[in-house]
DNA sequence: CTGAAAGCGCTTACAG
DNA sequence: CTGAAAGCGCTTACAG
């Protein structure tokens, strides 16, 4: 059914039956009633792929992401579609993986998919290949990048300041009486970077020393312990320990728990992400909420802005917040 | 840049320069490579939308999910994603919550967008709303719904048996000595229900007394683990408990460690879903693989099928799997 | 093997 | 307030 069998069923134009559908004041209100009669008994459905092709708008926006089973983008991708499209905006939702290769072929394909603007989520994107490939398939459309950053001219930056939250979570450590830190990671990623920095900031602030573990999947999952329990009994003075991310802190607790530290009073554990995993542990974690939700619906509404010829700025940052539970003394 | 002025470049026709990017047989091996390369000069990226149009394909395909934040569903819609792009299929991904008026709504959308087909995630949809919005809009195009079952005729059914996979957790746990089996949820579910099903299948089977135990969220998450803990005061003899998912199977034993009972000696605990907690409890814990991911394969590839017009089973049922960990004796 | 033309289903500037 | 016509950027049956 068309615009145009509708008009002939209503004895009108298919001008007229556009007017009606896209609610122009300009028409009049009998032939308005007569149409949408018409257009409620064949129960109209209007096709937005001819709608886009005339007006040159899709309504339709990319999300790119590396995976969305990892649980910091399955947020932000959840807070951004459900913002894009109360706004009339449908999300194409493509999960990159990590390879170069992969994320040149899905902004080529969101580029002939025609879309409006992008999402980019996660650091891993803040790369050369991304970066060209965008500025030759993508450079005339709006892209909010969140939780990474790149210099090209039509990409809006979002960050989550994790190095100040990491410094924070040192100063907290420090009020709970804990003096020597060690940040454990298990990630190579930007993120972990950043959130190296911050800690190394907030240790070097306070006078302590640094202690830094970088742990392999491998090495933790398969139960296999003696990296931690080796490090710890190699710096036995270490009494806090900041993970990179909530379940290696699980991990962690895990870990300590089986060869009896004790939680808190041993040592101190603050996790990053404030998720699910928190409260499942015994004690209960201390974490650093990173603000996912929030960068994603920032995100969406920067990009609602910026699509309404609103301005935006390149860079914003927002700040994560420290969420105590019974892992801390 | 569109394909008439590719033609012009080249000093072809329009027609013969679509025929070029859709490698048409028909085109001689010269004027080929001279299109080929003003193509690649002009770094030309076909407008996907009018193809659509003029195809009447829109090599889009909807993907329905109350909220992908639940892990079930996200490995279900990662897995579709990846396979359907695979095939040059692109998905929109709609949030659709858990309101009748949102579900209609957002299978209007993907009516609209005209996707080429429909993969709907989740038993929560197996509804009258639905089934009559997908009879009134959507019953031209075919329509994979994965955990759930609708008899409209364009809806292939995919479903996990997990009812058969509960009554084998029962089995298995006779097998390993356990005899006073408790089954605990929390969720009121179709899927749950099924499982429930199975479960009392399993029990009567063996001849053995039914326990049933469904706790609400808040009551658990509260750290009030006097509901579990009052109910095995009332049932002493309880010396194994499945629990409908593994997050709750992890608040268990963080419950029953707690209050001293030992896992697996005392109690033995059988989770569902094989997820990630699976390994971060101590004891680690044994679960009911319910293949999320290769449902999720599987309803994209049957979907492809579907629309490359070859046959696919109205319904179709795969098997859940128990992967035996530290909690059970 | 190639091109001219019609068509996909909309929107919108223009004329009345 | 309304309609005829052109245009959005492709594909494809038809003719040569």
């Amino acid at each position: 059914m068309t615009i145009y069998e509708i008009a002939e069923k209503a004895d009108v134009s298919a001008s007229t039956v556009s007017r009606v559908i896209n609610n122009k004041s300009s028409v009049n209100k009998k032939t308005r009633n007569k149409v949408q009669k018409v257009l409620d008994e064949y129960n109209f459905s209007l096709n937005e792929t001819a709608r886009s092709l005339s007006t040159n708008q899709s309504k339709m926006i990319g999300i790119l992401v590396a995976d969305i089973r990892n649980s910091h983008y399955t947020d932000i991708a959840y807070e951004t579609e459900t913002n894009l499209l109360e706004n009339g905006y449908c999300s194409i939702i493509i999960n990159a993986g990590n390879t170069a290769e992969r994320m040149r072929e899905s902004i080529e394909i969101l580029s002939k998919r025609q879309v409006d603007g992008a999402i980019i989520i996660g650091s891993i994107f803040q790369n050369k290949v991304v970066e060209k490939t965008l500025k030759k398939n993508f450079n005339d459309r709006p892209i909010i990048f969140l939780n990474g950053s790149l210099p090209n001219k039509n990409v809006y930056n979002l960050v989550v300041a994790e190095d100040e939250g990491v410094k924070e979570s040192v100063y907290l450590l420090k009020e709970h009486g804990y003096k020597h830190i060690l940040f454990m990671s298990w990630m190579e990623t930007a993120s972990n970077t950043l959130k190296i920095k911050g800690y190394k900031e907030g240790i070097s602030n306070l006078g302590y020393t640094t202690y830094l573990l970088n742990i392999t999947e491998k090495e933790i999952k398969t139960h296999n312990s003696d990296v931690l329990i080796n490090y710890l009994k190699l710096n036995p003075q270490i009494d806090a320990i900041i993970s990179s991310d909530d379940l290696l802190a699980t991990l962690t607790i895990k870990c300590l728990t089986e060869n009896n530290i004790n939680i808190p009073n041993e040592i101190g554990i603050i996790g990053i992400n404030n998720s699910e995993y928190c409260y499942i542990t015994t004690p209960s974690l201390t974490s650093l909420d990173n603000k996912q939700s929030e960068l994603g619906q920032l995100g969406a509404q920067s990009l609602i802005n910026l699509l309404n010829n609103k301005s935006v700025s390149k860079k914003i940052q927002i700040f994560p917040e420290i969420i105590e539970r019974e892992s801390l003394r």
